[in-house]
RNA sequence: GGAGAGGUGGCAGAGUGGACGAAUGCGGCGGUCUCGAAAACCGUUUGGCCUCGCGAGGGGUCACGUGGGUUCAAAUCCCACCCUCUCCGCCA
């Protein structure tokens, strides 16, 4: 959510956020709102300072055993005035409001500007994606040969984009989990936390999956609690309604928790393998920031991703969005992409991104200046630290051989117990 | 799931219709004292919004879990919801 003051200085600024993510947003019909509620407002308090003053001289009258029937029914009368005052400032924000959270938040002046993704900038590549002198199968061939991976039965037990990983690929799931979550506290500083799955509605506000997208996510049936999409939202909410010091900044955190998606909306894509599931495992890191260094800890956040990557010795390259494919509540973000065979392409495996204020506005997540003065808002920023499921498919995919083994990357195999080679 | 208790400022805790944005204590901050510190003493200590001002700052208003209601007037009375705690039941 963007400071409503912020939208009311800088108009155009954030018409052309707008413009540049392809939204429609009525922005003039906003302004128009708060230009009448200000107006009322101040009416309505000119009223209500009347009206307090009155009530307490009938307190002072009654007290002194005077008569306070004629101001009683005076203030009955501007009391009702108020009531009808007060209902129509309510209108007015709960309108505004309406238009509020669904502005996107402003994207950063790196960013470059774009209709969708293709116009997104590659930044760097790291790793030589590998020659094979055999056609390499895709993951999902190599995990059922291997009896690591069943799609259907996990069609059975759940539905179509869910499967069960069996024997040594769980022990592989678990592996890249655990390395990964090594690898972030005890190189990069995070602190590992381990959060609720199911998150409430202002959890999900807070981090600007509602209102835009409920459609997304799953939902209990009796309870007002959503299966959450990523750990992004109970993460970021440890500190939501908080007020951090200045010295504790930056925060740094990392989660490993199983994510929900419904995608809805993207029915025919990716229909085979692990890439798309409803259900996948992820490594998330988030990080309260200090507004004046977020972006640099967003490049550090990026970096701390890589690393995943890199030890793993899978080629990948990182790509600065552009505003058409950014996010809501970003400001900025680096997709990581590597490399997959079966796509002969590099595949998304995580995003990192500054949210700036956005939704530490939403959640209402400050900290103290230590010089003292007025609480400020922080920056949110989080990355996947990476995607488990696309990791387990980089892996098979990268490191196969002819007879459809799949060696397992050195420093993954303390992990594996050892085990350097997955035979069928 | 059943029964009960309760939600007030950073924390503890008073306040059962008007003078209460809210006693008191602790903590925090500033100061006095001191070579320095502790103690003691003095002062200070929530946030949102509106408005005036170039600014320093001033004025106003809202907020005692949330939302409604009663009343001239609500932290205080009524209703609903949410949350926490205790006991019982069930359970990994």
């Amino acid at each position: 959510m963007l400071d409503l003051k912020f939208i009311r200085d800088n108009p155009e600024t954030v018409k052309k956020a707008v413009l540049d993510r392809n939204l429609k947003v009525s922005l003039d019909d906003l302004l128009e709102l708060d230009r009448k509620r200000r107006l009322i407002l101040t009416e309505l308090e000119k009223k209500r300072s009347k009206h307090k003053r009155g009530n307490k001289e009938i307190g002072e009258l009654m007290r002194s055993g005077g008569d306070a029937a004629v101001m009683r029914a005076e203030m009955g009368a501007l009391s009702e005035n108020i009531k009808e005052l007060e209902e129509e400032v309510g209108r007015l924000e709960k309108d505004m409001r309406e238009i509020l959270v669904r502005i996107p938040n402003v994207p950063d002046g790196s960013v470059p500007v774009g209709e969708d993704e293709s116009a997104n900038r590659e930044v760097r590549r790291w790793g030589e994606p590998r020659q094979f002198d055999f056609p390499p199968l895709p993951h999902w061939e190599l995990g059922e040969q291997l009896d690591i991976l069943d799609f259907q039965r996990g069609v059975k037990i759940a539905e179509s984009r869910f499967t069960l990983i069996k024997g040594v690929g769980a022990l592989l799931e678990r592996a890249l989990i655990n390395f990964m979550l090594d690898l972030h506290t005890r190189e990069h500083g995070y602190k590992e936390v381990f959060p609720p799955i199911l998150a409430n509605e202002e959890s999900m506000f807070s981090t600007g999956q509602l209102p835009k997208l409920e459609d997304d996510m799953y939902r209990c049936r009796d309870d007002v609690l959503y299966l959450i999409p990523t750990a992004e939202v109970p993460v970021t909410n440890i500190h939501r309604d908080e007020t951090l010091s200045e010295e504790e900044l930056p925060l740094y955190y990392c989660a490993y928790t199983p994510c929900f998606r419904r995608e809805a909306g993207s029915y025919g894509r990716d229909v085979r393998g692990l890439i798309r599931q409803h259900q996948f495992n992820k490594v998330e890191m988030v990080k309260f920031s200090h507004p004046d260094s977020s972006f640099e800890e967003l490049e550090k956040l990026t970096s701390d991703a890589e690393d995943v990557l890199k030890l793993l010795d899978l080629p990948y390259r990182v790509v600065i969005l552009s505003t058409g494919d950014l996010s809501f509540s970003a400001a900025k973000c680096y997709d990581l992409e590597v490399w997959l065979p079966s796509s002969d392409a590099y595949r998304e495996i995580s995003s990192c991104s500054n949210f700036t204020d956005f939704q530490a506005r939403r959640g209402d997540i400050r900290f103290k200046p230590s010089s003292g003065g007025k609480s400020r808002f922080v920056h949110t920023l989080n990355g996947s630290g990476v995607a488990v499921g696309r990791t387990v498919a980089a892996i098979l995919e990268n490191y196969q051989e002819p007879d459809g083994s799949v060696i397992i990357p050195e420093k993954l195999q303390p992990y594996m117990n050892g085990l350097e080679k997955i035979t069928p």
